[in-house]
DNA sequence: TCAATATTGATAATAAATCCCAAGTATTTT
DNA sequence: AAAATACTTGGGATTTATTATCAATATTGA
């Protein structure tokens, strides 16, 4: 029951939040837009109104339970937020996502702030590109 | 005259083409969505229509002219490209951007990305934070 | 249980960007 | 230089993702 992870977060138990975080739990690893995490409610035939949808990701954003990406700069994704923070890598052709984390990176950024006067609050690195992946549908 | 640009670029040399390419060469520094140069060329008492401005910087960003960013996740801006690649960090708070090139990071990238199997297309990396600048309109 | 409070969801509204196409401009041909 | 051709413009309509509105419904604490 994740009744207990709204809770923490300061949300009350509602069956549209239960449905959403479950979908996420279920999927750690996927990042969903809005329209993805409706189509699936109604797929497990659940019934849930897509401004909600909207409204229960912009609340459990808010409130630390998932993150948010723009990797096409259109349409926003979700994914569980896991505690360990991740950059990624993107394939243009394929849409696969892979993550990683570079300590090096993080640490040049935390230097180039301090040497630019900023105190970070955040960082958003993507690498886009096309992968050798056999699934991935690129043909050179 | 910056028509020479225009037709190195394979553009026709409009008067709307001239007068954004102008604009941009004039404020090489500046970051501006297409709201803001529509508005400025109004202000020099120039009638652009907005859908053309949306339509060149389109056009300018297709043939390398101007690159193109998302800082905020909703709207794009534009500057001119001067040749050299760039990272930014922006302020939350004053809106300030200061550009950066790491060498360190662009190099990580390259590993973590061929590590990955991916060839890189382009990045992208924003550091969003607060800035020490006492021209901040943040208040501690 | 029940009243007080919070949430939902259908629909309307918004904002950035793109599409459409008749009228206007630039370029090429004669 | 004029005519012919090809490309471009700009006003308005359209699209797309997301947010706002608000009456109906669900949740919760007493
Ligand atoms: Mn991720
Ligand atoms: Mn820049
Ligand atoms: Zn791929
Ligand atoms: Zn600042």
């Amino acid at each position: 029951m994740n009744d207990n992870d709204l809770k923490r977060a300061g949300l009350s138990a509602t069956q549209p939040r239960r449905l959403i975080l479950d979908l996420l739990q279920q999927n750690p690893e996927a990042h969903l837009s809005a329209e993805e995490v409706y189509r699936r409610l109604l797929e497990q035939g659940e019934t849930v109104g897509i401004a909600t949808v909207y409204r229960v990701l912009g609340q459990f954003e808010k409130s630390n339970l998932i993150n948010r990406h723009q990797f096409d700069g259109t349409t926003s994704v979700y994914e569980l937020n896991q505690g360990k923070h991740h950059d990624h890598i993107i394939c243009n052709e394929c849409g696969r996502v892979v993550e990683f984390i570079d300590e090096e990176i993080e640490q040049r950024q935390r230097n180039i702030a301090e040497q630019q006067g900023f105190h970070i609050d955040s960082h958003l690195l993507y690498i886009f590109g096309h992968c050798t992946n056999p699934n991935c549908r690129y043909k050179p």
